[in-house]
DNA sequence: CTAAGTGCAAATCTTTTGCAACTTA
DNA sequence: TAAGTTGCAAAAGATTTGCACTTAG
């Protein structure tokens, strides 16, 4: 996973330091968690050598380049992202909780494309899909 | 229109002033087209008495809280608002080329709730969607 | 009269940028 | 060695806040 990520920015032309690999260390890490920039920040500074916060910007937004990170915005945060190396559209669904998320791949927005353009003479091109509730696990919780 | 605003307004405790008014008119000016706060004040400034950002800022969280205006968040733009009077779950779909937007009641999230909870162990709470297109006019537009 | 709203200036938070020094390929 | 990357400091953009003054009800 990790290697595939640096394969991937070698192909297009990025060349690999300490720092982006401690960068891609970190998502990875965090597996289905959702991160902001200050998050890895701080993740890097109790685990590793410590990045500079515009350094871990700028290979964030090289990784979004590339395909293979994706940024979800929810209100009243900074910024969040994660690891995504699959092409196939989809979206997220993120705990309110835990931070946890998962990808779910059945896109319901593409169903009603047809209506949508008959209904509001718009022709859509794309769209942003955050879908917010309680993982198992904090589902498990809330009910005890 | 803008009277049952300022109505709710009263109803949930809060003054009706000068610049409440002005702000609830520019948004009502605006009709379907997004305004960020800057727009708001840019638009105050060229046809009403200037008032200040922050009270524009201020102004819109109440009118969010009391349910009358909605907050659409695109990548790389301020936070953009336009008045949203109806109760009814809806989404908007909105113009990249000129702003417009229109509502949409169809909902697609609705349907793939159980999917959801089946497939990934979360219970969904609550979404955020927001659809990007070209409105009637803007497709028509780009086909010249 | 008094609680709420306002303008102003300053602060905050997130993200971006310029630049000289350093690394990778 | 050339081009890309980094750290640092500073800037930028959006939004929030403290406070003394004003105003609506």
């Amino acid at each position: 996973m990790q290697d595939s990520i640096e394969y991937k920015l070698k192909a297009e032309g990025y060349k690999i330091t300490a720092q982006s690999k401690t960068i891609i260390k970190a998502f990875a890490k965090a597996k289905n968690h959702l991160l902001s920039a200050e998050k890895v920040y701080e993740w890097i500074n109790e685990h590793e050598k410590s990045i500079d916060l515009s350094t871990i910007y700028r290979n964030i937004e090289i990784m979004m380049n590339i395909g293979v990170l994706k940024k979800i915005s929810l209100d009243n945060h900074a910024d969040q992202y994660k690891l995504s190396v699959t092409n196939e559209h989809h979206h997220h669904i993120v705990c309110v909780s835990c931070g946890r998320s998962e990808i779910f791949k059945d896109c319901p927005v593409a169903h009603i494309e047809k209506t949508l353009i008959n209904k509001t003479g718009f022709t859509p091109i794309e769209h942003k899909l955050e879908i917010l509730g309680y993982c198992q696990s904090c589902t498990r919780k809330s009910r005890d």
